[in-house]
DNA sequence: CCATGAACCTGGTCGC
DNA sequence: TGCGACCAGGTTCATG
């Protein structure tokens, strides 16, 4: 499901209920979503704690300890939320017990989503690339590795270990907006592209974080209120549809494994 | 180093 | 209405 826009959004609507608080309990329903860790370590280690902290690194949420964590991606289908009693939803993967009484509940409807237990965040921080967000992501720290690679850049973009958030939806809307094809190799794209792809990577995530997220098919947060950004999208999702640019009809196709919306018109490919 | 495809899961949609 | 094929916001692993 989730890139970062949305994870941040999952993020700031469960912190307030989660800092200063503690786990009481938790019930294991789908047994693979501890991924590195047993329930027995969960309750020795993460039980009668209080919450430091919770922010989102790439697209993992960080529940803080001490220096410990607790981690959870969401992969496509995770959610979380609190609810005040149990529910008989289909695909809960697990409900944590608050010591205030509610329940924190991780629904996942495909089962891919996990929880992962770190003695500190360096293990994540290490081996994620850098925030797309973040100052130190910039024109010429994106040029350097766009021409020191020899790279699809759609691959290049998507690949966590190198810049770490972006996922398919993001990436088309923001190689469309700097009139760069999805297949181009990442050392032939002119500076002057690579400016305008930095500056839209920050806009648009920012912006869809200020709408709190897209909602493709059902993503909510919040006992389902749904992300507006959806209403901004220029390209994904629109197949068969005029370009808003140049009124070209836009094209999907599987690119680096992933299906791609781009515009044949006033996407070009310069290999 | 890089690209591709399968695997992990369930459900929705589309064509016949 | 039913059924099979294909697709889905992500990541990892094997293979060429």
């Amino acid at each position: 499901m989730p890139e970062l826009p949305e994870v941040e959004t999952v993020v700031q609507s469960i912190r307030d209920k989660l800092i200063g608080n503690e786990f009481e309990n938790i019930e294991i329903r789908w047994p693979k979503v501890l991924f590195n860790f047993s329930k027995e370590d969960f309750l020795n280690t993460l039980i009668n704690r209080k919450i430091q902290r919770v922010d989102r690194r790439a697209k993992f949420i960080i529940i803080g300890f001490d220096d410990d964590i607790l981690a959870i991606h969401l992969r496509m289908t995770g959610k979380l939320y609190f609810q005040n009693n149990l529910s008989q939803k289909k695909h809960i993967s697990a409900i944590i017990t608050m010591n205030n009484g509610g329940y924190f509940i991780f629904e996942d409807t495909r089962k891919f989503g996990r929880f992962y237990y770190y003695n500190s965040q360096d293990y994540l921080n290490n081996k994620l690339g850098i925030e797309p967000l973040s100052n130190e992501f910039n024109d010429i720290w994106l040029k350097n590795i766009l021409h020191n690679k020899k790279r699809m850049i759609k691959a290049l973009l998507l690949d966590q270990n190198i810049i770490a958030g972006l996922g398919n939806i993001y990436v088309d809307e923001c190689l469309w907006k700097s009139n760069i094809h999805p297949q181009t190799v990442s050392n032939k794209i002119p500076f002057k592209n690579i400016l305008i792809l930095c500056k839209e990577i920050k806009s648009t995530l920012q912006s869809s974080i200020n709408a709190h997220g897209t909602t493709v098919v059902n993503f909510t947060f919040l006992n389902g209120q749904s992300g507006k950004y959806s209403d901004q999208l220029n390209i994904f999702g629109k197949e068969g549809r005029p370009c808003p640019r140049c009124s070209q009809t836009i094209k999907k196709k599987k690119i680096a494994g992933r299906g791609t919306h781009f515009c044949p018109k006033c996407q070009i490919k310069r290999n």
